[in-house]
DNA sequence: GTGATTGCAAATCTTTTGCACTAAA
DNA sequence: TTTAGTGCAAAAGATTTGCAATCAC
């Protein structure tokens, strides 16, 4: 189920993405077995904890690589940040706004039926769910 | 079903909201009878065009004001850009993704079942449902 | 070598804020 | 009057971009 390349090396290959220095060191920290939600920021945080020299703007140009190869998938879920999910199977979210956290929702886990029709002309791309919890009281 | 108060005088009022010139003019532009979703961008085009003397600020603040009001609902469907909707019923969205633009989708059209139990000590604030769609082919 | 990639700083875009001015009650 | 609201310009925060230096092949 899970995307498990042994090694990143042939993951960024196989994207067709030259594995230079800093894409293997960010593809080691996002892509190694577990499922993660990362903004570039905290994947900024993550290299530099791990002594891995990236500027921010490569952080930033690399998630979107990786994005448009497939490899990560964008979650819009506040204004002003994104969120990049190496989980790239169908799945949902639940979103907690008081840490500003992911959770991912398998999709076996919820029924979605009787969807409407999209507009004339146009292709469903994709549905996204996402459940917003709190700590906070109701609703 | 839908709010239509006859005049947007009454409405902030009751929102507790003082009816300054300026929130006169984009109230009247947003709460015409119509369904909207509109960035403060569109807004701030909308009060040009209709010669209402508005600051952009003024509108951005306008917005968030007549959001904590709970007379809009801000939706965010793409990076960097928040959408504020007049329809305060629970319903979901289809977002056009060539277009940039949102259609609402009555909640009846709807049917999500089997929901996962949220994580302890958090509760359900809501259940958004973004159907993307496009022009292109396929997903 | 040669073209892709990086880093830095500057630019961009959306949104927020500080503060003097204006207007509603 | 008195206090809330506004406008402007500046600040902030996330993200993108231009370009010279560097690296992978």
């Amino acid at each position: 189920m899970q995307r498990t390349y042994e090694n990143v090396l042939g993951l960024l290959r196989d994207a067709g993405l030259r594995p230079t220095r800093q894409r293997l060191a960010l593809g080691k920290l996002l892509f190694d077995g577990d499922n993660k939600h990362v903004t570039a920021e905290q994947l900024f945080g993550f290299a530099k904890q791990a002594d891995a020299k990236v500027s921010l703007a490569t952080v930033y140009n690399t998630l979107h690589q990786f994005k448009d190869a497939g490899l990560l998938r964008e979650v819009v879920v506040e204004p002003g940040r994104s969120y990049f999910d190496t989980n790239m199977e169908n799945h949902h979210h639940f979103f907690d706004e008081d840490r500003g956290e992911l959770i991912d929702i398998p999709v076996e886990l919820v029924s979605l039926l009787n969807l409407p029709e999209p507009p004339a002309g146009t292709t469903i791309q994709r549905v996204d769910i996402v459940v917003r919890i709190s700590s906070r009281q109701g609703q």
